[in-house]
DNA sequence: GCCAACGTTGGC
DNA sequence: GCCAACGTTGGC
């Protein structure tokens, strides 16, 4: 199967793509939410991560990828997973989430489906909509 | 800062 | 196993 990619979403007041960059990896802790623990679990090692700014931004501003793959969240002892990730380049430009609303292939994309769910999937034909509109290339 | 939406928890 | 109450998220 294709390499799987997906979308986390941070408050940059929490955690930011800025900080990613200067930190090179993160510790996706503080996942609380079955569904964005199963996706947690689902990625692999290299997977593709859009990195989205709620609140504060409302953007895509970055691309990550996993770093390794989940295992128990530290900061528990409930069962709850992490997984790391590094940072691999910002987008040349951000990708605002009005403009994705007015994408015909984002129609159906979790982050605008579910606006909740902190880890989700995306696919491919999304990460390229995305990409394109950030006029980025892996 | 407000509030709607939604997921989780806990009482029954 | 249901559902009301609660807490949190995130857009505006």
């Amino acid at each position: 199967m294709a390499r799987a990619s997906w979308l986390v979403k941070s408050e940059p007041s929490t955690y930011s793509w800025s900080k990613l960059v200067k930190e090179g990896t993160a510790v996706w802790d503080g996942v609380r939410n079955f569904e964005a623990r199963n996706n947690l679990r689902a990625m692999k090692k290299g997977d593709v991560v859009l990195f989205y700014h709620s609140n504060d931004g409302k953007d895509v501003v970055g691309v990550a990828r996993v770093k390794r793959e989940a295992y128990q969240d530290p900061t528990t002892k409930d069962d709850w997973s992490v997984v790391d990730l590094e940072p691999v380049k910002p987008l040349a430009r951000s990708v605002s989430l009005d403009e994705m609303r007015g994408i015909k292939a984002l129609a159906n994309m979790s982050l605008l489906k579910k606006s909740r769910l902190s880890v989700s999937p995306v696919t491919k034909d999304e990460l390229d909509a995305v990409l394109a509109a950030a006029k980025t290339k892996l």
